[in-house]
DNA sequence: CACCCTCCATACATGTGTGTACATACACTA
DNA sequence: TAGTGTATGTACACACATGTATGGAGGGTG
């Protein structure tokens, strides 16, 4: 048994300052939610999170067993964090069907309070591990079926809303699975287009207008 | 070094039979493919390979130089591979716009000719490294475009039929991504109801009869 | 039959990731 | 200021993947 330890200093200290406040089990969540969705779940490693953190990896196992229980906690997280803001589209019921469609392709368009990112790194996950598939497959029927509701408050019969929510969810997460990329402006211009064979209705313009004053809608070249 | 060779088998012998015929670089390709379809591209290991093949990872290195290697053959074969049978709908052109569709959904319905979970596995791929993206995104648009001029021969405009060669192919996609599995019976059933929304026509249930005669079209519950 | 080329097995070197043991620094309290 | 719990650093053991070096089995061909 070697004893060199004249040096403090070890093999893997890269210039690690001192740190002041503790970083606590939430900076290493975060840390292997942002690997994840930028990377993909391969690169969720204790090894490399401690160097984003600039630590070692001898923190981590005072707040997790092993990194599957940090897996667990990054796909429980996802469950509940990225789907609430679909659930807030039907808090207020009873308004008009078009409106609440216009809710959730404006939380599409904006691309806030859900990341679309952050699911297709948790779908490229779930196609190899089957606990993750059950609980992503159990998130997809509960988002198609607040589409569906919204489809029936539009007007459609069952079948038909079952459809239409279908051709909607389906088309959305492969808008953001090919990672298409336009701005803003490109995205409202062909709004009415999409808003046209989705749900059936051209009540899109006025909308549009409303809520974009600065669009002008105006029908640039494709870019993605 | 320790010469403990009394016994011909070691550690990693798992009853190899003797083989009569070599394996072929063709083997290897095929158990990496089947790999990647079934696990991902982070199963694509040398040493797995080999087990499947009840081989050891000597061979491997015969026929390509590294692992990296391997990956750009799977690459290459799956651009050139998957996507023929999309180009085969535009050779016999001028057809009636309606049928050139209904040619790319059979493609979809009988799953035959391509195969969607090969697409994922290359897609899922796709999401971390960046020379895969490009590959996948060369396909991916001219695909789109092939959709495109299926529509426009429907008597569609250009920018009309760009948006309903995206929402079909985007769907399609999210169809896959997602892993919905249903009975051919009842994918069949629901088929009119598809067609009617994004090919804009009512034409798919001649179309069902004529091709699928056995089909009753009962529009039996959801099981995904 | 001898030879050679193809293909595969074995052993080794190396890198990297996980998990554990133990020492240690820091903050807060008595 | 001593003490206690929290949080982190360091070192070790282990597993496993890649790639290299090298020997050898086996079939075709002169």
């Amino acid at each position: 048994m070697p004893k060199n330890k004249t040096s403090g200093a070890a093999r893997d200290s890269v210039a690690r300052p001192v740190r002041r406040t503790a970083l606590g089990r939430d900076a290493w969540i975060q840390a292997a939610r942002n690997s994840l969705i930028k990377q993909g779940i391969a690169s969720v490693q204790v090894g490399k999170l401690a160097r984003q953190l600039r630590a070692t990896r001898g923190g981590f196992y005072w707040f997790f067993d092993s990194r599957q229980q940090l897996l667990d906690v990054l796909l429980a997280d996802w469950a509940t964090g990225n789907t609430s803001a679909w659930d807030a589209v039907l808090l207020e019921r009873g308004r008009n069907g078009v409106r609440e469609f216009m809710d959730l392709v404006d939380m599409w368009v904006q691309e806030k309070q859900f990341d679309p990112q952050w699911d297709a790194a948790v779908r490229e996950w779930a196609r190899t591990v089957p606990k993750v598939a059950a609980t992503v497959r159990r998130v997809d029927d509960h988002r198609i079926d607040i589409l569906k509701r919204v489809f029936i408050d539009m007007g459609y019969d069952e079948e038909r809303a079952f459809i239409r929510a279908r051709v909607t969810y389906f088309h959305q997460v492969g808008y953001y699975t090919l990672g298409v990329k336009e701005p803003t402006r490109r995205r409202l211009a062909l709004l009415p287009l999409y808003i046209e064979i989705l749900a059936g209705t051209t009540a899109a313009a006025e909308w549009i207008a409303s809520t974009h004053p600065d669009s002008l809608a105006t029908t640039a070249e494709e870019s993605r």
